[in-house]
DNA sequence: CGTGAAGTTGAGTATGCTCAACGGTGGTGG
DNA sequence: CCACCACCGTTGAGCATACTCAACTTCACG
């Protein structure tokens, strides 16, 4: 309802315009993947009745660090990466996130990261204070919003894996690898992998420096683990070589 | 149930003897912190009937990662580390579990970690098969996963900022401010923090040696932050610095 | 008091960081 | 249309933090 979004910080006129939005969920390209998936058309329209949306550019805040968690995301293009930052400009991005992903669920009152969206992002924001109704009401809602959690949880720890115990080159290879995984529209026909974020946060996702970043893909490019960039893509040569160097269970 | 109780692996005999089990619930001791916690008696009573109860001397193991998960498990008493492990030996603990956590509710049919005692450990398990009709019949204890697994999150996003950007030294001033917070079991009268695990366990927490960690803490004594080691417990003599050095939001 | 495991300290080394320069690319304005 | 500029990515040289290897101390337990 309009009563719901005008709670929305930063929401421009158009993502007010909720009326619409039952169709637009019914046809929402992220329906299959979000934690709306199941739910039949009069409980997606009763969902839909508290969802407004948002479209940001590459490079803007979905909301920061700090911020009051009011609203819970789901991101229905693009990418969005989410990071902490130390008073010495130190950062660490703690996860990228791609369409179907649940965002901004934080434990506390507020958000324990910054959200920023790293190519034009659109998410649909649901209010938090709606959460609990929605679980009790929709087990299966309940269910789908603990696998989100779940699937983040276990992506927390095979980063932490990588950040404590990888050298760059094995972290680079990881990083490939969860990329193919969690994110299917950054695959082309071709089988090469679109990466959509800049070296710099490569660098701050892996714990490392954009030179250690890059110094990494061109060791890779010569062991022929991967092919010479065409287009800002990536190629897999070698996906054996890729699963060899990021470990994986002993 | 008995019935359920015999598909625990591993499962001591003292452990199968659930006929009791619903006082045990009524008075354990973690029942304000896990997620049985506002359940009203008759619910116990329900939930119980599936719990059977385990323990674990220090240095065995819960579960190994690959194991199928058809047990979660809540911490009673004791200390638990998570870790995974590559090929050639080298070990990332991904987090240590107290009275009242929640551990082994994976997103996959399989653990992705490995679930071993520090100190001597009580789990109360429950079948996994289970979690659906749970979670479906008591909206809150919905809630209450959901809440521990943001705060598994919430402390994996911290720790990935630990890991990828702090030096050794912080990581160790936030290691200590975390256990205080997450272990209150951990503290001292006289308000010293008892470390449970070996210098090992935290070095695989941290992504370091246990030289470096060893050497930190020398730093630590030195510049005052903590005092000399009384009975294997750490005199926290400045919170204030190790806040300092831990970072925190800029 | 002896033994083995855990922890501490020391010396040398290596991996990744810092600082710096260079090359490519896309957007802007003359 | 092309020159200019800013930003991004790459490469190089030197350095620092944490690792490796080794010796020694402390502690728990018999």
């Amino acid at each position: 309802m309009a009563q719901a979004s005008a709670n929305v910080i930063g929401l421009c006129d158009a993502a007010r315009q909720t009326d619409h939005l039952p169709q637009e969920c019914a046809s929402c390209v992220s329906r299959h993947l979000a934690v709306c998936a199941g739910l039949n058309p009069d409980q997606l329209n009763h969902l839909a009745s508290y969802v407004t949306r948002r479209r940001i550019d590459a490079g803007q805040a979905l909301f920061q660090e700090g911020d009051g968690a009011d609203h819970v995301f789901t991101v229905t293009s693009g990418v969005i990466k989410q990071y902490k930052l130390l008073a010495d400009g130190r950062c660490q991005v703690t996860g990228f996130y791609f369409a179907g992903d649940l965002i901004g669920l934080p434990d506390g009152p507020e958000y324990p990261v910054t959200a920023e969206a790293v190519a034009p992002v659109t998410v649909c924001a649901f209010p938090r204070g709606r959460i609990s109704e929605l679980v009790a009401t929709y087990p299966q809602m309940a269910e789908a919003v603990i696998l989100k959690l779940q699937r983040e949880v276990s992506s927390a720890q095979d980063q932490m894996l990588s950040l404590g115990r990888l050298n760059a080159e094995e972290r680079i290879a990881g990083f490939l690898l969860s990329l193919m995984e969690k994110a299917p529209d950054c695959i082309n026909d071709d089988g090469s992998l679109i990466l959509r974020m800049r070296r710099a946060d490569i660098a701050d996702y892996l714990g490392l420096t954009v030179e250690t970043v890059s110094r990494s893909f061109t060791k890779l490019r010569n062991a022929g683990v991967i092919g010479a960039d065409k287009a800002g893509a990536v190629e897999i040569l070698s996906r054996d070589d890729l699963e060899d160097l990021a470990g994986g269970p002993g």
